[in-house]
DNA sequence: GGTTGACTCTGCCGCTACGTCAACTTCTAC
DNA sequence: GTAGAAGTTGACGTAGCGGCAGAGTCAACC
């Protein structure tokens, strides 16, 4: 008892197309094929078909179906390990919907659409190479160890102080403060503060190193400056007048 | 200010590639390009390029992006919108979370890997075509809105008695029942009955169509006879001798 | 015997969002 | 002048087929 394509992919209910392919890859070959080309399957093609769509359905990749079918992976240890990619994919997806439903908020509550990135010299993911060449591996090592430390909440709102301060620094530069003014002072001292939690000492040359980076690389000129252009010049002039009143060596 | 696309690439955490992927498909433009062909991004490049990093992020896919971004599409309806699309597939995983413990359970228990259709004429979503063609479209119809009546367990019982009905088949054939004889007729008579459920009557011609059917057509040969060679035909036999005694035209 | 219609074959493009060469040119620094 | 870093375009690869083009095959009917 033999059947062609056709037949066979409705029985599976699958595709001559998708056959095909299977064969292509050598998932599944037909048990004959005629003079003409022709591919034709019998019984026993078609209860592998039915294994393969079964495995298929539960969601495994054809190279993995092929390994249990061929019994080189036990099939219980494939479906284990498929089992643990599953869940990682659901909480995958739990999170992003979180963040989806927060950013959904915000703009609904007529924000603007924003990069939520601290972008400041102590993301150290994300500056790690450069920081260790600026400061020492040392330094970015004790600053790794302090955020690691940090619970989600607590790396979300040291981040948003930072955003806060920026903001703070944006509305001083708009409303036409003085960078050596008593107000953006002040706002430079919750900057220094708050550069100063990360277990690092920040002395004047680090200030003053951070302070020029802010006008020099874009990644913190942009987001400095979405507060109004120039916000970024006006915060390191702001830096340079605290580092020289208040900071040593 | 203008930076080469390494450094835009740095500034916002992405490749160059990717920036020029970017450019390609037109969702972010250089702001100018050298006579010698390279690409140099302005201060509002890299804004756009954060907002399309962060509804990345988020999920959504390029094209979507390039709408919220040139307003064609609201943003927050974008969200929604792929908020949905996010929900559905976390629950499309949760269920195949389900179904790969429940297969895994039962390949731990020693259970062969089978594909888990009930293959019988009254799946009706996969038959569809062939039930309207030779019972009439209202016969699907009476059996197809019985069907949609039950519950998810009382579907599965109705499947699981089917494949139950198989097994005693096979099991009688192979021990070396007579079709004709008092055990294969009692199986039969529970086939009927189960097959009457459905809310279509089961009368001589259609029994008797549905076990020629049970030889000719693949679907149905390939299913029972994993209960052992001749099962299929050992099936057909009983129904005729069960449809000569007991039921009419 | 010719035609029609159903079926089959082998390619090849398309889909997502880029990663990863390859081959070549340009800029920068010593 | 030359090395090395950075830039360019172009093409292939990814997972799993869907869909189409162009051509051959088969069964049935007139």
């Amino acid at each position: 008892m033999e059947w062609s394509i056709q037949e066979i992919a409705r029985s599976a209910g699958t595709t001559s197309r998708t056959l095909r392919h299977y064969g292509q890859i050598g998932l599944l070959a037909p048990s004959r094929i005629g003079r003409n080309g022709y591919r034709y399957y019998d019984q026993e093609c078609l209860l592998r078909l039915q294994r393969i769509l079964l495995l298929r359905e539960l969601g495994l990749s054809l190279p993995a179906i092929a390994e249990v079918l061929d019994g080189q992976r036990d099939s219980a240890a494939a479906l284990r390990t498929h089992l643990r990619i599953l869940e990682q994919e659901r909480d995958r997806i739990g999170r992003q919907i979180e963040s989806v439903r927060t950013t959904l908020r915000k703009v609904e509550g007529g924000e603007q659409l924003m990069a939520k990135d601290v972008f400041d010299g102590f993301d150290h993911t994300r500056y790690e190479e450069e920081v260790t060449q600026r400061w020492g591996k040392e330094a970015y090592q004790r600053g790794d160890r302090w955020w690691r430390s940090l619970s989600e909440d607590e790396k979300k709102a040291f981040g948003q102080r930072q955003l806060d301060i920026a903001a703070d620094f944006g509305r001083a530069y708009n409303a036409g403060a003085a960078a050596d003014g008593e107000e953006a002072q002040a706002i430079t001292r919750r900057h220094h503060e708050w550069l100063s939690e990360t277990g690092n000492p920040v002395n004047r040359e680090y200030f003053l190193a951070l302070a020029e980076m802010y006008v020099a690389d874009p990644r913190f000129t942009a987001n400095y400056d979405r507060h109004g252009a120039g916000t970024a010049a006006f915060i390191r002039a702001a830096m340079k007048v605290y580092a020289e009143r208040r900071l040593t060596g």
